[in-house]
DNA sequence: TCTGGGGTCCTAGGACCC
DNA sequence: TCTGGGGTCCTAGGACCC
């Protein structure tokens, strides 16, 4: 979907350039940023290291922190096991860690690493016409119009270089790469090539602090040596499954039977199979809208304590509703996530005849898919809103609608706010499929029968609510009685 | 590595329609 | 009552990414 457009096909004769911008270990450079006092010191940024917390995770650890193994990912424990933090390190303690084998830890401040993140995308945004922001750390863009690949006299040696030349696109690159140190504070590695995919896996080869530039006619020289699960999209999974065919190496991969590929990985596998040729045209298109919203949270250890377990989801909801307001989006799924021991993943969703925006009906449906896991253990819980679309206008006009469409629904006298959350209950009896086709008490099942009877292929959406007849109007508005 | 939180895309089966 | 084939939507799960 996200593809190249039909209309402006990527001239795959015309060398683009690709950068890919990746900071390194984002979150400890923005610690460092605020405290330089951090500044070669092993640091790690993760949840639950405060007191009293025990669940948590490593979000990022700097290059001397992984020198002692601490991991992205890993669980706590594991980390402060391998890297005591340094406030254990009493020195009048004989038993206390050795001060030089401790580190700082810091508890994630998304405020603070969002300030920093906008520093560096105004310097990406003034590098390049096209950005493609991926996450809150990395970045790609096409500089295809900026710089050019032509080779210019004697190279210094500082970058990695497939070529072995010099060309215009390494001196941009090392122009971002300054700019964002200078303006943003923090480090980068960046990656140049003529394609996504290669830019990405070059922007990974000689972190933190690096450059490398993989210029045309190079590609597949450069990434045949590298490991397979270097390609992105090659996970522990697929490694695995490709090193029992006997391929380890990117340019194994590119030696193999596409077709062999794609009898066991499907489309994947042939998307494999040109990445480690070094093929992709894929034009960088801008970051797009989010296509789902989600929360979720951990318990310590598990439980199957169902008040504990609804006040987590009841939070998560709201949450979720919050942000998807905040941003001005609808959704039409709302769904759940319950993790059970030792680590099932169950997801339960549910679709809405039309795009809502309304935090009780959130909560309503993830109480209510909840209900089947009454009784069970869980270790973890999510919420999520999926299926988005967004409003024509901002968020002002998307409360002018709703009340608007409210008003109409309670002119019609079909709803009532009783029936809206009588809903709820009338599945939770099991019957997850039951119809109570009463007329006396329309419930929500009803509303989501009718509706889909109505069906004709056409998609209802907020914009067009003005084509729609009354009945739509009333679902697109369920819920909107407070 | 007994596993945090927020996302994306793909697949497969079933329901339902024509 | 039995039956074909194509298409779409929904749900659940898997793999992967940062």
């Amino acid at each position: 979907m996200e593809g190249t457009l039909p209309g402006a096909p990527t001239d795959e004769g015309a060398d683009r350039v690709v950068c890919h911008v990746d900071m390194d270990c984002f979150y400890a450079s923005c610690e460092r940023l605020r405290d330089p006092s951090l500044r070669g010191e092993p640091v790690v940024v993760g949840m639950g290291y405060e007191d009293g917390e025990t669940v948590g995770a490593v979000a990022t650890a700097s290059y001397e922190a992984r020198a002692f193994g601490v991991e992205s990912a890993q669980p706590i424990s594991g980390a402060l096991k391998r890297l005591p933090r340094r406030t254990a390190a009493d020195p009048d303690d004989d038993d206390a860690p050795d001060p030089g084998e401790t580190g700082h830890y810091r508890p994630v401040d998304m405020d603070l690493y969002e300030s920093v993140a906008a520093a560096v995308k105004e310097v990406l945004h003034d590098c390049a016409e096209t950005v493609r922001e991926v996450s809150i750390d990395e970045a790609y863009l096409d500089a295809s119009d900026r710089t050019a690949w032509d080779v210019i006299g004697g190279g210094d040696g500082a970058a990695e270089r497939a070529g072995g030349e010099r060309t215009l696109a390494e001196g941009f690159a090392r122009h971002v790469k300054r700019r964002i140190e200078r303006e943003a504070g923090v480090p980068a590695s960046v990656g140049v090539a003529p394609n996504m995919t290669t830019a990405k896996v070059a922007s990974d080869h000689d972190k933190p602090d690096g450059l490398t530039v993989v210029p045309p006619g190079t590609v597949e020289s450069f990434l045949a040596p590298l490991p397979v699960d270097q390609i992105h999209g090659v996970g522990p999974v697929t490694a695995r499954t490709l090193a029992e065919a006997g391929i380890e190496t990117a340019g194994d991969l590119a030696a193999a039977d596409p077709s062999e590929l794609t009898d066991r990985f499907g489309s994947r596998g042939r998307d494999l199979y040109d990445r480690a040729r070094g093929h992709d045209d894929r034009a960088v298109t801008p970051t797009g809208r989010p296509k789902s919203l989600s929360r979720e949270s951990a318990f310590a250890g598990a439980t199957d304590d169902r008040g504990r377990k609804e006040g987590v989801v009841r939070g998560l909801a709201a949450d979720v509703a919050e942000r998807a307001r905040s941003r001005g989006a609808l959704y039409r799924t709302i769904g759940i996530k319950a993790i059970e021991p030792p680590y099932e993943v169950n997801t339960r969703s549910e679709s809405l005849p039309g795009p809502v925006e309304d935090a009780d009906l959130v909560e309503r449906v993830a109480l209510d898919l909840l209900a089947e896991f009454d009784g069970r253990p869980v270790r973890k819980l999510g919420v999520r809103v999926s299926n988005l679309s967004f409003a024509a206008g901002e968020q002002s006009t998307l409360g002018g609608y709703d009340a608007e469409t409210g008003a109409s629904d309670r002119a019609t006298g079909s709803a009532d706010p009783a029936g809206a959350s009588g809903a709820a209950d009338a599945r939770r009896g099991d019957g997850r499929d039951r119809r109570t086709g009463t007329d006396a008490d329309p419930t929500l099942d009803d509303w989501v029968d009718e509706s889909a009877a109505a069906s004709d292929g056409t998609t209802r959406t907020a914009s067009d609510g003005g084509s729609s007849r009354g009945r739509t109007d009333g679902q697109s508005s369920l819920g909107e009685f407070e």
